[in-house]
DNA sequence: ATGTTCCGGTTGACCTGTCAACCTAAAAAT
DNA sequence: ATTTTTAGGTTGACAGGTCAACCGGAACAT
């Protein structure tokens, strides 16, 4: 009885109707509840799932690749991708040919791992979207889209 | 030219799908921008904003209450607030009779600042919003809610 | 009134994200 | 051929978020 409306009442006018707030809440909601499957299932942080999935998603790629797709944080990728090579789940090979540019892939383990993973993730995706329909969605997206590219102007 | 769809493409398939990738990539980017917005502005950090925003909204308020509407950490209020109380920018009586439960609520300088600032984000959320109708941003809000609701369930 | 439980709030430890400097190799310019 | 520029990747430092233990006061039970 927490969540009680007279408090909702009481603060909706300031801060609802930032969509910035609301879709924090909502991103960090999803974010704990996803962490929480993971370390349920596994020993993969959120980051390092984010990139296993890249990386499959992908079949092969260099790092570079990963970094214009997913935005991510160039550091971030590095350490991430470390952890994970050193985990075994990881391939790193270097490209033939020259030194630079390592061409990343799921190993045998790493696969096993993504199939089993994805599974519940899957699952979950369907819960999460469960009541909403095609439409709805799409439309939501298409929201999403138009806030991202407001997002880019910098000066604001 | 980085950015080329032939990319997207290859890993549309994977990903693109998850709304939660999606969500968190938008959010990052707004957040930054927020972030950046508050930089040129003032001294204020983005948490320190949200604080004073759900104070302003509130009127007066314990920290309590602002963690139930806000959800946000414990600890991570306690230390922002600490913060903003030693700027002079929020008041923190304590509750007559009680020493407990303390009272916050916008020192006159609090007020002058939230207002200023207040100005620009109106500003910038009509700028995110601008090309969105009522309808679909009340769509929108609407899918954000049955997400929310959908994160609640832990085991999942 | 005394002990237990609960709640508001604080603190410390840790982990993740972010930024910027840096290294090295390759490509381009001269 | 040598220098400059550019790009992939690593590292370190730091800010912010997250978790859990903890403290003290209030409410409640007995």
């Amino acid at each position: 009885m927490r969540n009680a409306p007279a408090n909702k009442d009481r603060f909706a006018a300031g801060l609802d109707s930032f969509v910035t707030f609301r879709l924090g809440q909502v991103q960090n909601r999803l974010n704990a509840q996803a962490a929480h499957v993971l370390r349920a299932r596994s020993s993969l942080s959120l980051t390092e799932w984010r990139v296993i999935s890249l990386i499959n998603a992908a079949g092969r790629a260099s790092a570079a690749e990963l970094l214009r797709v997913s935005r991510m944080d160039k550091g971030q990728l590095s350490r991430t991708v470390k952890s994970l090579v050193a985990k075994g789940i990881v391939n790193g090979e270097a490209e033939t040919g020259t030194r630079r540019q390592t061409v990343l892939s799921l190993s045998a383990d790493g696969k096993r791992l993504h199939g089993r993973i994805v599974a519940v993730m899957l699952e979950r995706q369907r819960h999460l979207t469960g009541g909403i329909s095609d439409r709805e969605l799409e439309a939501f997206y298409s929201v999403l889209d138009r806030l991202s590219a407001a997002s880019e102007r910098r000066e604001f």
